[in-house]
DNA sequence: AAGCTAAATGCTAACGTTAACGCAACCGAT
DNA sequence: ATCGGTTGCGTTAACGTTAGCATTTAGCTT
């Protein structure tokens, strides 16, 4: 730096404010500057950059310890695809870890990111606290996707009340009065929600109510397997069954199959998500999509937002039911 | 840091020694500072650190512009894993871009970075020539899979060669004699590999040497339904394929059903990467698996080695077939 | 008890930038 | 001509650490 300053005989605040465009920097000095710059090869030094600026000019991506879920799921991708999107065309790059607690503070507070974003559905309770302790001490945090009501940041997910609505509308239309619910594990936070929205929609979609169409899994094939095989054997009838996640849908579609039942010939299938996997089964699953990469797309910008000190309220988008081969209009009886 | 070097009555170097466990402070002095630093929840600044130690602590991650292609790919996810795994426990958080060359020069030159992981498949002739002056600058720079020859960079791979061999050698114990091989891009370089690897291995295991058992693809579904579709529409004969990665081995076995013949009893089918999907297909595929959390750790690890200064070489890793339903005893003809 | 060595800590000057302030030169208006 | 206001750039002092060397103290040796 003191080199290109001697070599074009100004000082090296000129050189520092030429290269970051500062318009008080006359047009033609600016150009001569960043000409000479890039003839030399010359870097500005990061580290020197953030300890004076205060700013690292780095986000912050936390994901959950079990991050075996995490990665292995193709939703995953897409939404770290839109966050990286947004991230590489602002020249932000984006940093992350799948540890737990001390990364959540320490990256923030020792200024080696400048913003966090997390994934609601991996925030503790415990996490709450110490999230919301960085949210009021005026750090950037921004969580994807259905966090708990306490936690103060700034949430960016889908509206998947609607999602299940638009699944049981769609259902309700084809004559369907007896819809399974593939629950997710029962005590998770937004399992829970889902639940919610299924049976306020079986109101709103004059559905029949019946506590034995409810049933808990884990949100795993297997599981769902399991959970479709039991429910045969007993005496519940239904014509439906909605999954509150794809790969649920999946493994309830295959245990309709082997036990000798025809999708959707004699029952309907809708999953929630649309993960890839949802297309390429036989037959291609109905399923309420999410749209993940916007969620991605928006969280990074909301991050950057709050950096730039701008005030931001939560967002939630809107899903939108893809409909495919496994459902159709209902048969008598299943 | 001045506050606790006042409160204590030590001076600051001091504090910094002691919480970088250095032992020329006494066991109780360190023991001390440690504690008050806890206490208060003093976080020395990264960029600080950074500027006079000359180091980040931060590994970088590039990742190919296509990133759409990496990131949908649920291999990719397994690798982040291995790699996060390591740099989680290193204490060295992983940053990551899927932009083009600004980057590599960048974030290395700015000292944004220790040292840089990229993937092997992403890196363009051109790119061989910045890594090469930046390897020779002495940076430390990793890289994962396949690259070219001219690659100075130390290269984590798997023996593809031994993988392929594996797979044909399984086919001919099984009787096969004549095996299509399904290959990738015609021009992109592993893929050159893996079919030279293919007509070794048809030499070494006496299959039939027919260079219409050779068709190009283009590493999807779609493109080896079509090829399959095709060969089949052809006069050549054979009663295996194998593909060079399992969406293609998918493709061509849903190719092979659709038009009626049954896998294994008619074709077998061998894939290769053993992606998730592969043991959800119906029949769940026989394929050459890639060690691909180990290539990750390794990779990860590797860096880190380099950035501690020592010297490496470049390692290839087994491959390990996993036999599943897709093959079988060969059939008369097909 | 003096001298010497080793261990433990302090002092000072970087590290490479940026930010705040200051100052000169120039502009146009009176 | 004088004056306020810009515009464009230089000066200086941080930013929060660490590294190298200097210094003190304690521990041995003779």
């Amino acid at each position: 730096m003191q080199d290109l300053a001697s070599r074009l005989g100004v000082s090296r605040s000129t050189i520092s404010r030429a290269l970051r465009d500062d318009p008080q920097i006359a047009a033609l000095t600016r150009q001569r500057i960043q000409e000479l710059a890039r003839e030399l090869d010359y870097r500005p030094n990061a580290a020197a950059q953030a300890l004076t600026s205060r700013r690292s000019g780095v986000v912050g991506l936390l994901l959950p310890r079990s991050s075996s879920f995490v990665f292995a799921n193709p939703y995953f991708s897409e939404l770290l695809q839109g966050l990286s999107d947004v991230a590489e065309q602002q020249g932000y790059p984006l940093m992350f870890s799948t540890a737990l607690k001390p990364p959540y503070e320490a990256w923030l507070r020792e200024g080696r990111v400048d913003g966090l974003i997390t994934l609601g559905s991996s925030v503790s309770d415990e996490d709450v606290v110490l999230l919301n302790q960085l949210v009021n001490q005026g750090y950037p945090v921004v969580v994807i996707h259905a966090a708990p009501r306490a936690l103060k940041a700034v949430t960016i997910g889908s509206n998947e009340r609607a999602g299940i609505w638009q699944a049981l509308s769609h259902l309700a239309q084809l004559g369907h009065r007896r819809v399974v619910f593939l629950a997710g594990p029962r005590h998770s936070r937004y399992a829970r929600k889902r639940e919610h929205a299924y049976w306020s929609g079986v109101d709103t979609f004059a559905l029949e109510k019946d506590e034995r169409l409810r049933v808990y899994g884990d949100d795993t094939q297997l599981g769902a397997y399991q959970q479709i095989q039991r429910l045969l054997d007993g005496e519940a009838r239904f014509t439906a069954v909605l999954a509150d996640n794809d790969l649920s849908a999946i493994g309830a579609m295959k245990a309709l199959q082997d036990l000798g039942y025809r999708v959707p010939e004699d029952v309907s299938v809708v999953g929630f998500d649309d993960i890839v996997l949802a297309s390429v089964v036989q037959p291609a699953l109905t399923t309420v999509q999410q749209p993940v990469n916007e969620l991605g797309r928006r969280a990074m910008s909301a991050v950057l937002e709050l950096i730039a000190g701008r005030k931001l309220e939560s967002l939630r988008l809107a899903t939108r039911l893809v409909v495919r081969q496994s459902t159709a209009i209902a048969k008598e009886s299943a």
